[in-house]
DNA sequence: GCACGATCTTGTACGATGTCTAAAAAATTG
DNA sequence: CAATTTTTTAGACATCGTACAAGATCGTGC
């Protein structure tokens, strides 16, 4: 298991103090966290991390394939560090989203979209779960 | 051809002059307008129409069934009055969205995911558009 | 270790999108 | 017409994200 900081310089990206936590606390959640999220975690870590760092440094880290920026139902943006592609549910109620595997779904069709040269397909399930007692 | 009047009663919700004209462009519009679209095409046509009412009457409409929301491909929130369902292609580089019929694809898996009940699913094709000549 | 230029971080101002509120306007009811 | 409800409005406010200019930090050559 690397460091973050290892990761970094890897991807030729100088580890500095700042984008390794931020790095860190996105591989390290197993959520989808938001900028926001991301910035006060990060800010409550290490008193001082701006705002405008978090940003620069989740840009860099989305350009360099670290990390994969989301948008989720209601147009929230987030960040995941899981790079390998799945799927979304997505709980109609309370607009929370959840993985699916990408290999728990098997799309046809795509083949004979040509028109188009297709990079990545992905689902999005609406829904409710099944757990949730009546709403 | 109902008029916009009569598809506003019949959903229960008094068509006033300003809810008839938002109606009326998100239904023209062959593209997918957004709030701002919407705004500006609205605001053009009858000077004063607020930019509150116009995403208040977005929300009726989304909320009585009428119109679509749709998040694009970047976070951008769009509008649509196809309210049958149908899948997106989503050219990398342009950003532009385009609908695919939903019989083209098929989804295969969904039977299997016990621990939701779906309502709808929705897939985006990533890729860009073989017409397009390189860049 | 020091000076230098390059890179990185910071705070703040700004812009875009959307929500909230209180009050005016319009419609409905009697 | 008066009372009540619904709708609209303007503008203040909140959130998310970007731009910019100044300061901090780093790496390199000496």
């Amino acid at each position: 298991m690397p460091t973050t900081s290892a990761i970094l310089k890897d991807h030729g990206i100088r580890p500095t103090p700042q984008r390794r936590v931020v790095l860190e606390y996105v591989r390290a959640s197993d959520q989808h966290p938001t900028a926001e999220d991301i910035y006060a975690h990060v800010h409550r870590r290490r008193a001082s991390v701006s705002r405008a760092t978090v940003y620069n440094t989740l840009h860099l880290l989305v350009d360099h394939g670290l990390v994969r920026r989301l948008v989720l139902a209601g147009g929230t943006v987030a960040f995941d560090a899981r790079v390998h592609p799945h799927h979304h549910f997505v709980d109609e109620r309370t607009g929370e989203v959840q993985d699916i595997p990408f290999e728990a779904l098997r799309i046809e069709g795509v083949e004979a979209l040509s028109a188009f040269d297709v990079e990545h397909v992905q689902v999005v399930v609406y829904g409710r779960k099944k757990s949730d007692k009546g709403g």
